[in-house]
DNA sequence: CTAGTTGCAAAGAGTTTGCATGGCG
DNA sequence: CGCCATGCAAACTCTTTGCAACTAG
């Protein structure tokens, strides 16, 4: 069983307003950005990522977390390493990656955990400037 | 500058002769892999990443490294989740992936950071088994 | 009422840093 | 000989866990 309490409640309506933003614990619990206690932060984040309700992603020094909407099982997702914007892949070559990996490799791509990482056009632009 | 020390080159081999194997600190540490002192492990793995020498890698709870091949910069690499193993995207369709994501999306992939999570098909059919 | 949940504090794991000693060039 | 590298121990950060009080169903 499961109840359904006051902070689950918090936490779960806090990512769903937040969009595409990804938070870490520590963000969460040092900004006091939920009124939740610590160890209750943690232990959600991670059930919560179980259910497929957020996406659990590796930062530099910690795990991130963000919103799973439905879409997001569906399509990859690249993230600048610069400015750590994330893009939705959401395109129609999509499938034919998806289907390549899947007959040619034989592999199941997760959708969710997966981060393609690399650089943004508009931050390469920057960087050559310099 | 920089020196060349007989430590570096412990760490240096170390990873050539273990090909594709993925190593977190501990591992190396804890089992004395190579025979070097704990805060050195650390920053020849962080410096020799730096170099483009090692992979990094988030593991579940930890980094993971393992030695950069040159081809390795060219092509993703598909990581199952359940028995770990990696495997090597150079195929073909590589370059298609290459040129939709840099071409459409304006952006480009850092293959030695990137890994690709999923399901390879020998670990779906043991699941569906049970 | 009963079983799941909360929050505090303590513990644990991974990683970084200060500093005196040692070694490369 | 001068500067960088090493290793130990201490410090730090992120995360998990034990436990008594609390709360949903």
């Amino acid at each position: 069983m499961r109840y359904n309490t006051k902070q689950r409640e918090l936490i779960i309506s806090f990512f769903e307003k937040n969009g595409d933003k990804r938070f870490t614990a520590s963000q969460i619990i040092e900004n006091k950005l939920i009124d939740v206690g610590e160890a209750t932060v943690f232990r959600y984040l991670s059930a919560l990522t179980k259910e497929g309700i957020l996406r659990k992603t590796q930062g530099e020094n910690a795990a991130e977390y963000s919103f799973a909407k439905n879409e997001c099982k569906a399509h990859l997702h690249l993230q600048c390493t610069s400015c750590g914007r994330t893009e939705h892949m959401d395109c129609d070559f999509m499938k034919d990656i998806q289907n390549h990996v899947e007959n040619f490799h034989r592999f199941e791509i997760d959708n969710l955990r997966t981060v393609i990482y690399g650089k943004c056009s508009q931050c390469r632009s920057k960087e050559n400037k310099k």
